[in-house]
DNA sequence: ACTTATATGAGAATAATTCTTATTTAAGAA
DNA sequence: TTCTTAAATAAGAATTATTCTCATATAAGT
């Protein structure tokens, strides 16, 4: 994801660019492993030690509301944010904080036809998405 | 749901009863929509008005890890709680805090004969659950 | 360059949850 | 039925995550 690949997707949305807002999604874009609002503010102020915090709140929300990206919710307190919009699952480590992204598919399309036939009555499905819970083998 | 249930689900786990933590079951099994932490202090608080708010999340945490209940993650930041144990999935609306239960056992076994096939690699799959997302029709 | 609506920084405030410690109590043993 | 004691609770302080307020700064259109 360059720079300017970046600021695009800001004005794309009618968005202004500002260096807050591009550290935020580049800080989304290189930490792996859908980072919390502390994980980013971490990442940023090393190059950017002035960051509010605040404003990181901010602007997470605000890139949530126009889709740049996602929350990804864990039963735990903090929330964790996700760059990938592509359609995709989630795999939770129950052991560690590890959610790894799921893409496939196939599965999508089972799940779409799915739900096409088997239709909830009364209520508009936007998005599924795949909570699996595990935990990953220990390799020796 | 009876009182002498409650208390045996309680003593088949080898836990105390106590007259808090019968009371946060039974919250939990009379409170609709997977209620949070302070749905089930205020419930509680009509007939108990004692109950300290630190003991309520303690025994929550309690009857989590004991399996008597379920954390139900959200894009807010209340952690929700949840009694029914047998395997669902869930039903967002994006526009209220409505989060409804959706049992589909086809679409267990579906799921279940999917991921049997197609097995995560060095990944133990526990738990699968769909978070349904979407609005519900409004009914004029 | 000028203007102005919007964004940010700083820090206070709030909300959700956890921690600490003294006291109480459930449940098994005597 | 007491007695014992490990575990649970109440109360309130502390911590963590997030939001709010408001004065200043700035992006972007004119
Ligand atoms: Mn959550
Ligand atoms: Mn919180
Ligand atoms: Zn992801
Ligand atoms: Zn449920």
């Amino acid at each position: 994801m360059t720079t300017e690949e970046i600021r695009n997707k800001l004005t794309d949305r009618g968005l202004k660019v500002t260096p807050q807002r591009m550290a935020i999604l580049e800080a989304i874009y290189n930490l792996k492993n859908h980072p919390t609002a502390e994980n980013i503010i971490d990442y940023i102020k090393k190059m950017y030690p002035n960051i509010a915090t605040g404003t990181v709140y901010k602007v997470l929300g605000v890139l949530v509301e126009n889709r740049l990206i996602k929350k990804v919710t864990t039963e735990k307190d903090a929330m964790r944010y996700d760059g990938v919009m592509e359609s995709h699952h989630h795999i939770y480590c129950q052991e560690t904080e590890l959610i790894k992204d799921y893409f496939d598919e196939e599965l999508d399309e089972l799940l779409q036809k799915y739900f096409e036939k088997k239709s909830l009555p009364g209520f508009k499905i936007e998005d599924i998405i795949l909570q699996i819970k595990g935990t990953f083998q220990k390799q020796y």
